[in-house]
DNA sequence: GATTGACCTCAACTACACTTGAGGTTCTAG
DNA sequence: CTAGAACCTCAAGTGTAGTTGAGGTCAATC
């Protein structure tokens, strides 16, 4: 019968909050079907577009540029798994470019915090590359480097 | 001779703007002393401490963290290498941490998000740790799980 | 037919890490 | 001695990712 679910269904099944819900349909991550009365109704495949968002988000994804991922998904028909699989690939580099900066920036922690060099011009780890000029206003929330 | 160095002295040799050495002061991560005509003068150390803060903040260590590790370096004497070793060594656990969560996610993104498996209960990335409870408002900066 | 719970919108608040701007002061060089 | 650079404070804005609350509607139950 297949049933469509309410927000509040959405909500509990998928652990996400209605108010955040209402924030992704804002940012149009996720989109539904209004009842008469005005009320969303969705697909169940939202649950999975919304375990995407969190799966994403976990990896360090804005939530803007993983809008603009789900907007190349295919328009009419229902996302299949390799459409997913497409995705996942980008957000793979993704991870694998952060874990590999966050090694870095361990193992050259490891030699060098302690030893005093930390004030130093040639420290890898004071001056990483060089990066006297900014990138524009707001905060650096995932560490570039 | 060892001057002491101003705001703009600072703000170029460390790389941070002048605009975020005052805010830095506001949030108890550094201190100053001011001249007859109130302005800035810092000690050189200061350019160690600011590395400091900088690489902490590269490890994903949030400025309040920073704040009050350095808090707890002696008050009197200048620190030396086994004071900021002292602060190395957790800002290393964080990373490890941090790093051992990212490999994670990518190893179970591998094997698990193009097979489907994304909406349904059991999957490890949909429902990392039965996390359905919230934990208080604000954004998830340093993704969680 | 009224109450209750789930739903609706919209505005404002939270947290972090800053930047920008207004309006005014101090320092340095010509 | 004056122009301009550099400094000062304080308030407000930026961006991300939401939450909270006010004020009102919709739907099922008693």
């Amino acid at each position: 019968m297949q049933r469509e679910l309410s927000v509040g269904e959405v909500a509990e099944r998928s652990g996400v909050a209605v108010s955040t819900l209402h924030f992704y349909e804002a940012r149009g991550l996720i989109r539904s079907r209004r009842t008469a009365g005005n009320q969303r109704r969705y697909p169940r495949e939202i649950l999975r577009r919304i375990a995407v968002i969190r799966v994403a988000q976990r990896a360090g994804i804005p939530l803007a540029t993983t809008a603009a991922a789900l907007a190349t998904l295919p328009e009419g028909r229902t996302p299949d798994a390799r459409d997913w699989q497409a995705l996942s690939r980008a957000w793979r580099a993704n991870l694998d470019a952060r874990i590999t900066r966050l090694t870095r920036l361990r193992d050259q922690l490891d030699g060098c915090i302690g030893c005093g060099c930390l004030s130093m011009q040639a420290c890898p780890l004071r001056n990483p590359k060089d990066e006297l000029g900014a990138e524009g206003p707001g905060p650096r929330l995932l560490d570039p480097g």
